[in-house]
DNA sequence: CAAAATACGTAACATACGATACAGCGCTCC
DNA sequence: GGAGCGCTGTATCGTATGTTACGTATTTTG
């Protein structure tokens, strides 16, 4: 038994057309909302004539567009009467192998985000937002894409901000930069690569501030680092976790816009402008 | 400054004639369901006939029915969109600069997954667990690094995973390696950027298998992709989150990785009497 | 109590919405 | 390479829907 259009549509949306697939994506997309208005609507968000849409509501099993409407309809004032329904996702008895995953997932970035004090945030932004000096970011095999977010952020707010990619030498050689006044971030979980811990330990001798990203069982660089953010990385999977560092690392990405913004940086103004 | 209806509503009852009123209350008591019915059903369930219905949207203040049911529609939107401002925020002790924020990605990624099935990830799964053909990934300005990501990880447990990275020229010139076997793993969320498309729609025509992860108001390529994951991405901050299309993301490697090893994949032994 | 004003429903109307027929196109399979 | 099939969009049609006019009922006011 089906029990609602959006698991009907999952079903047989690989048996369809590829217009009629793409009417099911923007249904699904902003479900159920597109399907309550009118098929020139519906069409035209989805990016589809008017009959395919009709075609679409008739593979479903629908005599007829209102009939669809009606049921959308009804499952729409079922699931707002019982708000529980809400809360715990779509039961799916028996499967539902991704549900898991999440709550392990959300789970982690509430505890990683309760062992952060605003003011150990605060701090790193203050440093980060800070642009008397340059900012170096980097990460390990698997976290290095999370510096890369970062930097592609950072880079657009202020100048004089570095991502270190590429082979291990070229970054190496990348330390000549760094002084006193700058801040090196650093992304790095289990297992702690050798070279990222020997690359912070020079940094350090040289004055660098130190941000480390890692998870709950500190890679061994929190010792030289200024600022530490641990994260829990624990999921039901064969691979560790980096969402919880994802959303910090955004996290602090909003706040440190924000306080550049607050600063009345120029660049902010001018970058405004070019929009 | 009245919100919603149902606070239009409770204001002016008590200067309503009667037939009104009976309207007024029966939207009220199945809010907002009737109001997006006809005017023929609405009419019926309050007991009253079709112009009365009208002469109290009128009242309200609408030009028309249908732009009454518009703003029903647009206030049935933001509740869904986001779940936060049903449940009143619990102020969150200590109210941190950071907690909305976490809050935000949160409820985004409980959206996310409300609007993904099971099948659809499976399909996602058997389709990149399928090893008869390449993967390549790839993603836009601020999502490549999610791509980076996912290629790192699914590069280690089967061959031919391919990040599409560096200039736009290098990467074009790859489309003549992809064919109707292949899978191509596309980011992108706003603002969608044009070579993307592009390369995704000749991509599409060489028999490509398109899977896309876009924001919820769908990148074009939804026009062309085979599976399309649509992520909430609003969170107060002066840029978009990507960390509930992370988190898919994650939940993609995962179960790639579970199928191969149920797949009894003689790579992954082979890996694991490496470790 | 009478007269006026307001409210309500019936019925006719016009719009726009959903439905259908048909032609063009691409794709697959001989 | 050609024939057949299936998918998609354009244009047209019928109809359900929202709208309005008008007559009757009901309440209000002097």
């Amino acid at each position: 038994m089906v029990s609602s259009i959006a698991e009907l549509i999952s079903d047989r949306i690989g048996t369809m057309p590829a217009g009629e697939r793409r009417a099911a994506q923007a249904l699904i997309a902003s479900y159920p909302l597109i399907g309550l208005k009118t098929v020139a609507e519906f069409s035209a968000t989805a990016g589809v004539s008017s009959p395919t849409i009709l075609r679409f509501v008739a593979r479903l099993g629908f005599q007829n567009y209102p009939e669809f409407q009606s049921t959308l309809q009804d499952e729409l004032a079922a699931q707002l009467q019982s708000p529980a329904s809400r809360t715990l996702n779509p039961p799916s008895p028996g499967s539902s192998a991704v549900s898991p995953m999440l709550e392990a997932t959300l789970d982690n970035m509430r505890e990683t985000f309760r062992h952060l004090s605003d003011k150990q945030l605060a701090d790193i932004v203050a440093k980060l937002a800070d642009r008397r000096g340059k900012t170096f970011l980097i990460g390990g095999r698997f976290t290095d894409p999370l510096a890369r977010y970062m930097a592609a952020h950072l880079a657009i707010i202020q100048p004089n901000v570095f991502h270190l990619g590429g082979q291990e030498s070229v970054w190496r050689d990348r330390l000549i930069d760094m002084g006193k006044r700058d801040v090196l971030v650093i992304f790095d979980i289990r297992r702690y690569q050798d070279s990222l811990v020997r690359f912070a330990e020079t940094a350090n001798q040289r004055g660098v501030q130190i941000v480390l990203f890692t998870d709950q069982w500190l890679s061994p660089i929190a010792r030289f680092a200024r600022h530490v953010i641990a994260g829990r990385t624990a999921v039901p999977s064969a691979w560790d976790s980096s969402a919880a560092l994802f959303v910090v690392a955004e996290a602090l990405i909003g706040a440190v816009t924000r306080q550049l913004e607050a600063d009345g940086a120029k660049r902010i103004r001018e970058l405004e402008s070019l929009r």
